[in-house]
DNA sequence: ATCGCAGGTTGCATGATGCAACCCACACTG
DNA sequence: CAGTGTGGGTTGCATCATGCAACCTGCGAT
């Protein structure tokens, strides 16, 4: 049957979720933003279904998440590139590659992120952009309509993030 | 047919995906990351199937993100918990809801992370955790056997982050 | 005795995916 | 100008995952 769409759920992560959800769309757009910007390329690189990869090219330009472009005329070629909407999924990737690497049990990362600047290998974390502190190292609480006491009644609780 | 694996992919966001990449996966550990815990709970405030959810729950369990724990016996009732793998995974999921804050089109976001000692508003945002600059701030490469210069020869390029 | 609840399992219909084959316009080679 | 290669797809078919509703089981309460 058809999947749910998550857009009628009041939930930032839903909403994500409905747009970038899809098995291969994140996989493409970290391709994509590695510079692997044509269509056989990567359809090689991934091992996707053309047909798939057809699908989620389009359903991503639709929503505004790649643009498709012409590199040459005679014949007409097209590399697709992230707009800023979708250069702003970065934080996605890099945070899903980070959990990757510390968990899936691959015995070293495949990929490094480094500063071109101090050629120094980056390490991504999550910080509170006033105070500069990891999330982690904070009592989060999250607040609005969506978020509930559960069923037990129990107060808020804070959110475990380590 | 089947869902291929990404497992054999050498690339950390493959991993993590194959994990997490499951239509609803995300949005039953975010439930739970919020204090929603108990199977018709879940079920309820997302609408997903029945026979999905336990299928979620058990894949998840399995592969150590979460642990289902008795709260009671007579009759045994359970509930799920985030392992410490679990709890890694909340970056991922506050990068998605900031994504869908900027870009899903929601007129204001749903949820808030407050910081419980302050009072105040989170603004997350990911950095490198020896300088403090954001990552978006940074001219950032790639490196490692999985990345090449694509099929136009062109040199490695920076990734594009904003 | 039966009602309800928590936490599932089962059966069926359909849509999404994988896979292979095909297509079309153009360019290059002989 | 016939044949071959390349980029970027489309089409058909088989199968798996999902949605949906119904059913099940153990227990406590009425």
């Amino acid at each position: 049957m058809k999947r749910k769409s998550y857009s009628d759920m009041n939930c930032s992560v839903a909403q994500s979720l409905d747009i970038v959800g899809d098995p291969w769309t994140l996989l493409v757009v970290r391709d994509i933003m590695f510079g692997i910007r044509r269509f056989n390329d990567i359809q090689e690189r991934l091992g996707i279904a053309r047909n798939t990869l057809t699908d989620r090219l389009t359903t991503l330009v639709d929503h505004g998440v790649l643009a498709k472009v012409a590199y040459q005329d005679n014949p007409e070629r097209f590399e697709y590139r992230l707009t800023p909407k979708g250069r702003a999924l970065s934080p996605i990737i890099i945070t899903l590659m980070q959990w990757g690497d510390q968990w899936s049990g691959l015995p070293e990362p495949p990929v490094h992120l480094i500063d071109r600047n101090s050629g120094r290998i980056l390490d991504p974390v999550l910080v509170d952009r006033q105070s500069g502190r990891p999330l982690e190292q904070l009592r989060v609480q999250a607040i609005g309509e969506t978020v509930r006491p559960n069923s037990t009644g129990s107060q808020r609780e804070d959110l475990e993030l380590r």
